[in-house]
DNA sequence: ATAGCAGTAGGCCCT
DNA sequence: CTACTGCTAT
């Protein structure tokens, strides 16, 4: 029987595919080139080994979006009917934090603890800060928290963090010396609000494996087999974790990564290709499989892509080839245009161009960029043109203020002790409890070493003191059906009793209805969520948990490529890294320009560059058939319109590969010798403090502005600059102006026009 | 003490 | 462009 069905699915492989499909036991390490089979490796091994006999439920199965793991699902039912059930598959976060809910209380935090989201946890910051009076402008809310999630995923506690000087250091360069300090309140806020933010679910589930020995038998004792995907984008905490989910004595070491460390695109926040060089040493017997062939792209994407990694330093040796040598194959295309409204305007042309030539599906097509913000032209030339069209990415429905209200409230009942969720709702829809009452809880709160909920219940708090009690007389009075309704059931009470529903429904503006629109969706979605049923069954778990706590967990946890999609057929708009995993037939990688693509910021990194090459290698390999590259010699940033020079990776492809029409003189070497020669202007320098800028006024590019230029400041005037210092992007010029003698700028904030 | 408004400063990278 | 801040009316 094994061997019957093993027969239809084997002879699909080629024969690296299927020596590392039936690979036995023992570690095992796949490189995966892009378009070499990888889903399908990975889902026959699954299938494969569910075939031999291994139970599903003893198959870990890591991913790095929960679509994936859902796809994989899918692909396995089809090779094995039925055999994915009770697979552990999902993404390193969801399956941690349902893990986590069966021994949180080890850990000192309550089973129903709250996911914070990273809105949540800069909000948390945000509080500290004020609290302790620092300068937000010092202390930007943003970077505080990434140096405290960077300490989190190195493993530092705030002890730690105070007692390592490198990180001392570096605080006190950029004038942040209390960020030890942040941390340990930081830390101490969330575990009084009993929630975890998305670090915490890694750092609490390797503190469970390390300190809690019984809890890490147990989970261990779970898998007979790990797999990973993507391994390349893992964070040296996500490895540490697995780790120890495998190595115990006894243990046959059944693990699994696969990965291409071309495609590395994570290593900004903390992926290191230093995990699969690490792997090979910790599991000194892996055996390792290459997969090289691209079944994905014509000859000239796959050439091209090879090329341009070539670049690239260290990296895994292999040589990814096709043998879809056709011989009238399109080229690569390359377009250029002199405005980014006209790159748009002939991205939607050529799009509907390809749709009638080439009979395209809308959802056979891409259009690709580095930042989310590119998006918005695109759609307006989509529109104009008929072309229907989904952006992935940016605002999704989850982050939208109503959408988050209403979970906001639901999180509430679930765990009142869950502050940032309960700032949000005590005074919305308003009901006189302003920021003085809140901060008063706060601090009785912080008197009480107890949670904000338990000062409100009891607390004196003068005229709002019944104001709070109605508050939390609502909530109780919501939380006492919490056991005999169902999710959605009670989410319909939440709007009602909170009169979210009926304020709502008073704003009769377009923007108003939509958002009542959104909460009526929202509630559908709960609802779908209650009814389905075909939810894993795990053994030893509850197998059909559809309670509001298992909902909001699903949700806390989605990532942008979840996105259901609609039911009509779209052209597909999202961001390069968004795009990581997925093919289309025809794909416009847009915005190919210096100090957007590569980005500023990554070229002043140290390996900066190598992850933006490679990421524009996973970019152009999404393609199958049809790839254009387009860049524009100008483009709005930040209000102001920028002179930009085409990206140095496009000069990387070999002209071999490039469609005739983009013939030479659109290929302009990259740099910025090309800037336009400007005749001096004299703005209104007659009154030193209102100077107006010239009509004709473009900031220039940072990297313009040299020692001896000419510059023209929108308030300052006109100057000469004496000197620069700092580091490259925190870069200071010294610059004598005419009426207003020598300055210091900062040049990353200020707009300057260089005149000569 | 709270709510709504208007002006302003900071900031647009990817999770 | 938008999310905060401070002001003013209630």
């Amino acid at each position: 029987m094994i061997e019957q069905s093993a027969a239809s699915y084997l002879d699909e492989l080629n024969d690296v595919q299927r020596q590392a499909v039936t690979h036995e036991t023992g570690p095992l390490q796949i490189i995966a080139g892009p378009g070499s089979g990888k889903t399908r490796v990975l889902t026959y091994r699954i299938s494969h080994l569910i075939n031999s006999g291994v139970k599903p439920w003893r198959i870990l199965a890591l991913t790095f979006t929960n679509k994936a793991a859902r796809e994989m699902r899918e692909r396995i039912d089809t090779v094995v009917p039925g055999g994915a059930n009770g697979m552990w598959a999902g993404t390193f976060h969801s399956l941690f934090a349902r893990l986590l809910r069966v021994h949180a209380d080890r850990l000192g935090y309550p089973n129903n603890f709250s996911i914070y989201d990273t809105q949540d946890s800069r909000s948390v910051v945000k509080q500290i800060l004020r609290e302790e009076q620092l300068d937000p402008k010092v202390y930007n809310v943003a970077a505080v928290a990434g140096r405290i999630s960077t300490a989190k995923t190195r493993m530092l506690s705030p002890e730690a963090y105070q007692l390592n000087t490198e990180l001392k250091e570096y605080d006190k360069q950029s004038r942040r010396p209390l960020i030890g300090m942040i941390y340990e309140k930081y830390v101490n806020r969330c575990k009084r609000a009993g929630a975890m933010d998305f670090d915490d679910l890694l750092l609490k589930m390797y503190e469970l494996l390390v300190k809690h020995e019984e809890a890490a038998e147990q989970i261990r004792s779970k898998f007979d087999h790990i797999l990973v995907d993507e391994f390349q984008d893992t964070n040296h905490l996500q490895y540490e974790i697995v780790k120890r989910l495998i190595k115990y004595p006894e243990s046959k070491e059944n693990i699994c990564i696969v990965g291409d460390d071309a495609q590395s695109i994570y290593a900004f926040r903390g992926a290191t290709i230093k995990n699969i060089l690490d792997f090979q040493r910790d599991f000194p017997d892996t055996t390792v499989f290459k997969l090289e062939q691209n079944y994905r792209s014509t000859h000239h994407i796959v050439a091209a892509a090879n090329t341009i990694i070539k670049n690239n330093r260290r990296q895994i040796e292999k040589k990814i080839f096709t043998d879809k040598n056709i011989d009238d194959a399109e080229k690569i295309n390359i377009v250029k245009t002199m405005t980014d409204q006209e790159e748009a305007k002939r991205v939607a042309g050529l799009i509907a161009e390809q749709k009638h030539r080439y009979h395209l599906a809308n959802t056979d097509i891409a259009i690709l960029y580095r930042t989310n913000s590119q998006s918005r032209l695109f759609e307006e030339h989509l529109r104009k043109n008929n072309i229907p069209y989904r952006v992935y990415g940016g605002m999704s429905f989850y982050q939208r203020k109503e959408v988050k209200d209403v979970i906001a409230y639901l999180r509430v009942i679930v765990n009142p002790t869950d502050e940032e969720a309960l700032r949000r709702v005590i005074n919305y829809p308003k009901r006189g409890i302003g920021q003085t009452t809140i901060d008063k809880v706060s601090m009785i709160a912080d008197r009480m070493n107890r949670p904000m909920w338990d000062a409100m219940m009891t607390a004196d708090l003068g005229r709002a003191t019944a104001k709070i009690r109605d508050f939390v007389k609502l909530i109780k009075g919501l939380q006492s059906v919490l056991t005999t309704s169902n999710a959605h059931e009670l989410a319909e009470r939440v709007v009602q009793a909170s009169t979210m529903l009926s304020t709502l429904k008073s704003d009769t503006t377009i923007e108003g209805m939509g958002r009542l629109e959104n909460v009526v969706a929202l509630l559908d979605g709960i609802k779908d969520f209650v009814e389905q049923d075909d939810v894993a069954y795990v053994e030893g778990d509850d197998p059909s948990d559809r309670s509001l706590a298992a909902y909001l967990q699903s949700i806390a946890l989605l990532t942008d490529a979840d996105e259901e999609k609609k039911d009509t057929p779209t052209v597909t708009l999202m961001s390069v890294h968004a795009a990581k995993g997925l093919e289309f037939k025809s794909v416009f990688v847009t915005g190919l320009e210096e100090n957007l693509f590569p980005s500023g910021m990554a070229l002043q990194e140290r390996n900066g560059l190598d992850e933006e090459r490679r990421l524009f290698y996973v970019a152009i390999t999404r393609a199958e058939r049809f790839l254009t590259l387009t860049y524009s010699k100008s483009r709005y940033k930040f209000g102001n319109m920028q002179m930009s020079s085409p990206s140095r990776f496009v000069s990387e492809i070999s002209d071999e590969n490039i469609a005739a029409s983009a013939n030479s003189s659109s290929r302009v070497k990259s740099g910025i010798s090309g800037m336009p020669k400007r005749k001096v202007l004299r703005g209104g320098g007659a009154f030193k403090a209102a100077f107006t800028p010239p009509k004709d006024f473009k900031a220039s590019p940072v990297s313009a502005i040299q020692v001896g230029c000419k510059i023209i400041h929108p308030k300052f005037g006109e100057g000469k600059v004496q000197s620069l210092d700092g580091s490259p992007e925190n870069r200071i010029a010294t610059i004598h102006f005419q009426d207003l003698g020598q300055k210091k700028i900062m040049l990353r904030f200020s707009k300057m026009m260089v005149v000569e």
